[in-house]
DNA sequence: AGAATTTGACCTAC
DNA sequence: GTAGGTCAAATTCT
């Protein structure tokens, strides 16, 4: 029902519009708590910035409010964070046939995506494999199924399920299923924690990384629980992917909603004193546009992180040092 | 050589 | 019966 795709479309892209409006509020509200910390004398004005952002992305919330309500109806229903609760039962099947392969599947479609996104990029901060593709009825484009890459040594079960998003084709429908429960020292934010810095500052950090290449912005469920961290794109407009982890949740998104808060981010930078970046923990780009689709590195370009030393508690900073910097100047 | 992707087959939920 | 999700051998890439 509803496949009718000339009416569907417009719903979609009001969503995504939602989405990306809301990312930009979030993010902006994250800047401000930060801004809020900065001891700069800039640092009022740069507020009464983020002050005016936030302005803006909220009344064009409440007019795209209208909109959506009128055109649509329904939300992803996995917005509210399910905890990690039941998760499906592991319902394992051996084939009984069993000569060739043996297989214990886990119950698939009972499992309810722990967060799904409209984003242009497929970072996330976290290395995946990609095992499967499959063409989706309905859908002019595969779907492309990926799993943790420390499912194998740590056991990591976060999935998610990639697909071009229909409405824009640039952008991609992002489900994640279950949570990361790996600990890659790469993909655990960068904290470097500032001589004499306080505590406090070492739960929030920003790290800007190099335009167009990686936006490797650590949303690791486990390393990054409580703190704050916000990990910014460079200068190129197109690869800027957004994202920023605010307690539980995870936000990611494309250039166009950020233009301002990106200004901002300049004018941030600009009062810290910073100008070189680091990214750690690098992640091919896309590879071929659209049946590709790939990422997490792999026979194309290759990001592979060693096996994380289990326990690794804090992070790994090494040679890094000159290109990262502390929160609090 | 090792690691990641591709792809057809297998299996289950609907 | 069909569509979707996963497995694993084959292939590709560094």
């Amino acid at each position: 029902m509803a496949s009718s795709l000339g009416r569907d479309v417009p719903a979609e892209r009001t969503a995504a519009v939602a989405n990306d409006l809301v990312e930009a509020r979030d993010g902006a509200a994250t800047l401000r708590v930060f801004l809020l910390q900065l001891d700069d004398h800039r640092a009022p004005w740069a507020q009464r910035v983020v002050d005016g952002v936030l302005d803006r992305l909220s009344s064009a919330m409440s007019a795209l409010d209208d909109v959506s309500d009128a055109a649509a109806g329904r939300r992803s229903p996995a917005a509210g964070g399910s905890g990690s609760g039941g998760a499906a039962r592991p319902q394992q099947s051996v084939s009984s046939s069993g000569n060739t392969r043996k297989r214990s599947f886990v119950s698939r479609r009972s499992q309810r995506p722990s967060d799904k996104k409209i984003t242009a990029t497929l970072e996330d901060g976290h290395v995946w494999r990609k095992y499967g593709q499959k063409e989706i009825q309905n859908s002019s484009y595969p779907r492309s199924y990926y799993r943790c890459t420390h499912r194998s040594d740590q056991g990591c079960n976060a999935k998610r399920q990639v697909q071009v998003c229909e409405a824009d084709p640039s952008k991609f429908v992002v489900t994640y299923y279950g949570d990361h429960t790996c600990r890659d020292p790469s993909t655990i934010p960068l904290v470097v924690p500032a001589a004499g810095a306080a505590p406090d500052c070492a739960n929030n950090l920003i790290n800007f990384g190099t335009s167009g290449t990686n936006n490797n912005a650590a949303a690791s469920t486990t390393g990054a629980s409580s703190s704050q961290y916000l990990a910014m794109g460079g200068s190129a407009a197109d690869q800027l992917s957004t994202s920023w982890c605010a307690s539980d949740d995870v936000f990611s998104s494309s250039a166009g909603s950020f233009m301002q808060v990106d200004e901002l981010i300049g004018a941030v930078v600009g009062s810290a004193g910073v100008t070189s970046t680091a990214t750690v923990g690098s992640s091919a780009l896309d590879r071929g546009g659209h049946g590709g689709m790939g990422m997490a590195g792999g026979g194309g370009g290759t990001a592979s992180f060693p096996p994380s030393p289990n326990g690794l508690g804090s992070f790994v900073v090494g040679s890094y040092d000159d290109d990262l910097f502390p929160m609090d100047p």
